[in-house]
RNA sequence: AGUUCGAUGGUGUAACGGUAGCAUCACAGACUCUGACUCUGUUUGUCUAGGUUCGAAUCCUAGUCGAACUACCA
């Protein structure tokens, strides 16, 4: 028996449009992005709301794009944009476009200055501006705000026909000056950009503003529930009132709270800081909560979706711990990834009384989460790489690993007998001696013995490299938006961390770019989009959680 | 200051007048050929003050705190 799972509150907005028998019984949502940057994990929330609802509720749901402002959008981005979307594994009913609907927009223009409810405005952005009043005070009406219908159209088609210069004239909608709401004050509709548009070229020279095409553009399409976030709450009336002046289909807008995460910023601003000035390789560098960038740190869709899920929706402001993210990562790659033994900071190991020429070849399990994992063979031999902190020569109480006279098991091997170590002249450690128990071969232990550790290793003379980013959060602090000064005075010096070569089990040569692996006892790791076969690149997607360096932390 | 929205453990989210629940985090323990995973247990919360009611996180009033709005951006 399922548990009934409680609706979020746009869910009980739907579930009572149904039972009411509203829109005939129909759900449209629509994803909007603006072509002018990279998708984010806020807008992967998004997509999994808008989509996702569709989906429940046997709805479609449409991928447009705003376009209405062509100094900033690009094809690249609308290409990036839709590739993310279907990687998150959402596939749009219809794809449209805001630029789609010029034509469309440019007639509602003329029917409200038809209404008298438009009219062609002289000044300036200064003189606008100035006039618009405050939170406090009303506006002044535009001296240009009671021409006759004629003029209007006269003008709006001159303006249309490129006589005029960017900035010289605009449509403006004639609702109130003093109105309390500023969106309301006779808002923009239309501005002279003459500007080449990403898909309509030279076509126009006048561009709607976002306010007077988004609604129009949902409501065209017919969306019976437009969802975006709580910063456009005050921009419901106003497309309202476009709705009930053009007598169209009435889209219901609802707004939720935009989801933040902590040790990042969310912003496309921001975020175009980064790359532009170089803080990031680029809007997919593994540091960037873009979700081209998760994916190439090898975050799974699922885990985003499922991270998505968790969360939830409200209303209220939130900063979400990162750690709820990380945490869906490691619960989904847990699951799905093979182990593989990999040494990032490497001693060596000498097997004393293991013969020179001897080998072994272990078979080791590939996945203890996944009975059909299967397994591989890991070659074993007398000299093998150890990570340099699983010995410590004088190790406190509680330390399970190689010290003198502890025993250890090595993972898929034997278990050894730390005898000592070999050092240079600063006292460093150089070589770490054990002897090794036959009879405690993998799979067929007869030795008895108990080891509380158990280490992992790599064969010397079968090692591979690769080379090893670690990443870490972009930012020191929590909130880097919200601290004094720039938020970029918060970048995390350590954010990346490069290890040219370190040593890899034969079998993992073989892996190929996108592939994810955990690094058994290390972490979660997935291969770099710029990785080769001669020279393997591997991104840190996350830390395993370990519970020895919290022991340690408490000193 | 005005308008609008909001306030439940550290974080996120439920409870729709009737036992404050879930996830994560933290802590303790069990298990472990990954100090992972898994399992068990524990701590921590209704912004404040009044009111209505047998009963209030929920309804009412007042206050407090927070956010958004004053781009020819979206």
């Amino acid at each position: 028996m399922s548990e009934e799972k409680s609706l979020n509150f746009l869910e009980e907005i739907i579930e009572n449009d149904l039972a009411e028998g509203k829109n005939n019984g129909r759900v449209h949502t629509r994803f909007p992005p603006e072509p002018n940057g990279y998708l984010h994990i806020g807008h992967a929330t998004s997509i999994c709301l808008n989509f996702g609802l569709a989906k429940k509720y046997n709805g479609k749901c449409n991928l447009r794009f705003d376009d209405t402002n062509p100094v900033t959008e690009e094809t690249e981005y609308v290409e990036s944009i839709k590739e993310d979307i279907k990687w998150l594994g959402f596939q749009w009913d219809n794809e449209f476009y805001a630029s789609d609907y010029f034509d469309k927009l440019f007639a509602f223009a003329v029917t409200l200055i038809k209404k008298g409810l438009a009219y062609v405005d002289d000044s300036t952005a200064e003189e606008i501006a100035a006039t618009k009043g405050s939170t406090v005070t009303p506006g002044i009406e535009s001296p240009y705000r009671n021409r006759s219908i004629e003029e209007n159209l006269r003008l709006f088609e001159e303006m249309r026909a490129g006589k005029y210069k960017d900035g010289e004239k605009t449509l403006r909608a004639r609702i109130d000056m003093t109105h309390p709401n500023l969106l309301m004050r006779d808002p923009l509709m239309y501005r002279i950009k003459n500007e080449h548009h990403h898909r309509t070229g030279d076509k126009w020279c006048i561009y709607p503003m976002y306010d007077f095409a988004h609604g129009q553009s949902d409501s065209i399409e017919e969306i019976t529930h437009s969802i975006c976030t709580l910063e456009f709450i005050h921009h419901r009336p106003l497309y309202n009132w476009f709705i009930e002046q053009l007598g169209i289909f009435p889209s219901h807008q609802y707004e939720f709270a935009r989801r933040n995460l902590t040790y990042t910023v969310m912003s496309k601003r921001k975020l175009l800081q980064l790359v532009n000035e170089n803080h990031v390789s680029g809007w997919n560098d593994p540091r960037m909560p873009t979700i081209s960038g998760m994916r190439r740190r090898g975050y799974p869709a699922e885990a985003l979706r499922q991270f998505s899920d968790t969360i939830g929706i409200a209303k209220r402001e939130n900063i979400v711990d990162i750690g709820l993210l990380e945490f869906c990562v490691r619960e989904h790659l847990n699951k799905t990834s093979n182990r593989v033994m990999v040494v990032l900071d490497p001693v060596k190991l000498v097997i004393t009384n293991y013969p020179e020429a001897q080998e072994d070849i272990f078979e080791a399990e590939n996945n203890p989460e996944d009975p059909n994992g299967g397994t591989r063979k890991v070659p074993f031999s007398r000299e093998l790489w150890i990570e340099r902190e699983d010995f410590m020569e004088n190790p406190p109480k509680k330390f399970f690993r190689l010290g003198p006279g502890n025993l250890v098991r090595l993972k898929s091997a034997y278990i050894v007998k730390c005898e000592g170590c070999k050092k240079d002249e600063q006292g460093n450690v150089t070589e770490v001696h054990c002897s090794y128990i036959p009879e405690s071969k993998s799979g067929h232990d007869t030795s008895g013995l108990n080891v509380k550790g158990t280490i992992h290793w790599v064969s010397v003379p079968h090692a591979k490299t690769a080379e090893v980013r670690m990443y870490d959060r972009l930012f020191k602090v929590e909130d880097p938006s919200n601290e004094e000064g720039n938020f970029k005075d918060y970048i995390n010096p350590d954010s990346m961390h490069v290890l040219p070569a370190v040593y890899i089990e034969p079998e993992l040569a073989k892996a190929i770019a996108g592939e994810r692996v955990q690094f058994m006892r290390k972490g979660y790791f997935c291969v770099d989009t710029e990785s080769t076969p001669d020279k393997l690149i591997f991104n840190r997607t996350v830390t395993l959680k370990d519970a020895w360096a919290k022991e340690q932390k408490k000193g």
